[in-house]
RNA sequence: GGCCCGGUAGUUCAGCUGGUUAGAACGCUAGCCUGUCACGCUAGAGGUCAUGGGUUCGAGCCCCAUUCGGGUCGCCA
């Protein structure tokens, strides 16, 4: 611009500048009139400045600064100045100076905001997603995406330095069956067919290593058409890299260089490395969780084996074929009933039949169920585990150990919420690693790959592949931080033949495997690499660095829990010329519309 | 698809056991104000109590349905 230059940030500009004719441009935060005298504090993206007008500096000057309001956007040139000592404002970086204006320029008017552009605003999200571009002019979510920009270069740097090359993929790919539901895409030259979006680049990039690209990394949007959490969007970013000639520790140690880097760089935290490696039976065990929150303890106990024979039928059906165990709050025990209730209700949501609790008293044990039980099997269970007076044991008991375990490990975090148990500021990280290979698929009653159908299984497990999937492990791991899945991966199947074995196992004919893998299969032929990589929820590392629990914090433009994103309005309808073009017809009830 | 929570000025909220004209703060508009920075003071405007139906002499409040948001289970290879 020939006029009003920008020279300088005006959250930039600190005391050093004193003296400094600058010109600065922005958006009205606040003007403030004291006859004469007008304040103007101007915003940018990196922070305020006030600007000082004065009537008997220049009248007519002072009489513009006087019509602004808040979000006008204005250009201001003028004279860097100490303010009074009296006058500043040490809760300001900006707060020793002032710019005296000697020009002003209003580039535009603005209407009153819908909700004031404060940072600590309370207004209701909804609406600032609906005016999402007034949401982002609040220092926190600038800081935030900018806090995102940054995580984003270190791994590129990290990763570009460590000779990884950033290749793109196609965005208009082709449909999957296993796995998340795919967005799909028509297009007017192929009738009748449709491109996916990427739920990950996987397929892409494993093909890359069989090119000899030896080391990718890309960051990269990936869709799934699943429903929303606070931690999941249906579009989200990936950190994606694949690496040829590695086995499991080497794609674990590539990427603690980068944890470390990106942690000192962005928190000043100096993580311990190598990080600590849990196989996932003992994380389910010990926090009937695969991505277990380590920043506090009350860890499951197992207690089948102590009341196989004790009166209480709940728990004698349970340890048959499933299992009873418990979390020891301690300090629970002066939980009043309703809560306690409360977390009965919790547990069931987890499906859970019910929860049996254990009030460890000065004077004796006090529990839901102790007229099934004789007093020193109730002790036992006390002594298992090491309860002291005050403590409260939460005990479930289920057919079904998987059921135990996700529900105590569920109830475990909700206990230490209630309680402020969850230290702030601190990150506890772990590779959570031995995956199992398959999952049972209750509503396709068969085994689905629980990573993907590209996993390599265990060397030792080799032989379960075919005779017991259930406790075939994979080479796969996942880093968690904090409770959270950030990131994860595996190393791949580059054995055609085993690559066979797997699509069989997972109950695919021949043909089937052929006619959704063929591609894949074909390329294994003709000389594969051994190779493995992994992938970060972007959102998710974001998330955990900013110290926010809510992904939408750290995307610029998120989707509500329906998958809509309230300020376009989307999704909307097409026109009919549109769909005529796609041949494609809309057949929805009108109950449905 | 299930469960739970919520919707009252532009915004955040209060609104008693169902009872006259629905309030407060911030914001907004106008005026005054020379060291403010959450400026202050004075005055003013601003409401389809989410929508529809029901109960009642009477509904912001009770009931039902719908809708819009949030959390969560299922789902997320």
């Amino acid at each position: 611009m020939k006029e009003f230059n920008r020279t300088d940030y005006a959250g930039a500009l600190r005391a050093c500048d004193v003296g400094r004719t600058v010109t600065v441009c922005g958006w009205v935060q606040r003007a403030r009139r004291l006859g004469g005298l007008t304040f103007v504090t101007l915003r940018d993206r990196t922070g305020l400045l006030q600007l000082n007008f004065n009537a008997e500096r220049d009248a007519a000057l002072s009489e513009l600064a006087g019509t602004l309001r808040t979000e006008f956007v204005i250009g201001a040139t003028g004279v860097v100045t100490h303010r009074g000592e009296s006058a500043v404002n040490h809760e300001m970086p900006t707060g020793e100076i002032e710019l005296y204006v000697t020009a002003l320029k209003v580039f535009t008017r603005a209407e009153t905001t819908p909700f004031e552009i404060l940072d600590d605003t309370d207004c209701a999200e909804n609406l600032r997603l609906k005016y999402r571009y007034l949401d982002l002019r609040r220092q926190r979510l600038q800081n935030t995406i900018a806090l995102r920009h940054r995580v984003a270069a270190i791994a590129r740097s990290y990763f570009y330095d460590n000779g990884f090359l950033e290749i793109e993929t196609p965005v208009l790919t082709k449909s999957t069956p296993e796995g998340a539901r795919d967005y799909l895409v028509p297009s007017r030259v192929h009738p009748g067919k449709f491109y996916a979006l990427p739920q990950s680049p996987q397929q892409y990039k494993q093909l890359l290593m069989l090119s000899g690209f030896d080391r990718y990394i890309q960051i990269v949007k990936c869709f799934r058409d699943e429903d929303l959490r606070a931690d999941r969007q249906p579009e989200f970013t990936q950190i994606d890299l694949e690496m040829s000639f590695v086995d499991e520790e080497d794609v674990r140690a590539v990427n603690e260089g980068f944890l470390k880097k990106l942690f000192k760089e962005v928190r000043g935290i100096d993580l311990e490395l190598p990080l600590q490696c849990m196989p996932w039976k003992e994380a389910m065990e010990r926090f009937g969780s695969d991505k277990p929150d380590l920043r506090f303890g009350m860890e499951l106990c197992n207690i089948t084996d102590l009341v196989g024979g004790c009166g209480f039928k709940v728990f004698t059906d349970a340890a048959e074929t499933g299992g009873v165990r418990l979390i020891n709050v301690d300090g629970g025990a002066k939980m009043p009933r309703k809560e306690i209730d409360s977390l009965v209700e919790f547990v069931k949501t987890y499906r859970a039949k019910g929860l049996a609790w254990i009030k460890v008293n000065e004077d004796g044990l006090q529990s839901s169920f102790s007229k099934f039980m004789k007093p020193e099997e109730l002790s036992a269970i006390a002594t298992r585990a090491n309860a002291k007076a005050g403590d409260l044991l939460l005990i479930v008991a289920d057919p079904k150990d998987l059921i135990v375990m996700t529900a105590l490990g569920a109830l475990r975090i909700e206990c230490a919420k209630r309680l402020d148990r969850i230290p702030k500021d601190t990150y506890k990280l772990l590779w959570v690693t031995d995956f199992p290979m398959f999952e049972w698929s209750e509503e396709d009653q068969r085994f689905t790959a629980m990573h993907h159908p590209f996993t390599a299984p265990k060397d030792e497990d080799m032989a379960l592949l075919d005779t017991d999937r259930a406790h075939c492990r994979a080479k796969a791991y996942d880093i968690v931080i904090n409770g959270y899945e950030a990131g994860g991966g595996s190393i791949r199947i580059h054995d055609p033949e085993v690559q066979e074995r797997m699509f069989q196992a997972l109950g695919f004919t021949k043909e089937e495997a052929e006619e959704r893998f063929g591609h894949l299969i074909n390329a294994f032929r003709y000389g594969a690499p051994p190779h493995g990589g992994m992938a970060y929820g972007l959102d998710r590392l974001v998330m955990l660095m900013a110290g926010t629990d809510n992904i939408r914090d750290v995307i610029a433009f998120p989707k509500i829990q329906t998958a809509a994103e309230l300020m376009m309005n989307s999704p909307d309808v097409v026109e009919q010329k549109q769909l005529d073009e796609l041949s494609i017809a809309i057949n929805i009830r009108s109950d449905e519309v």
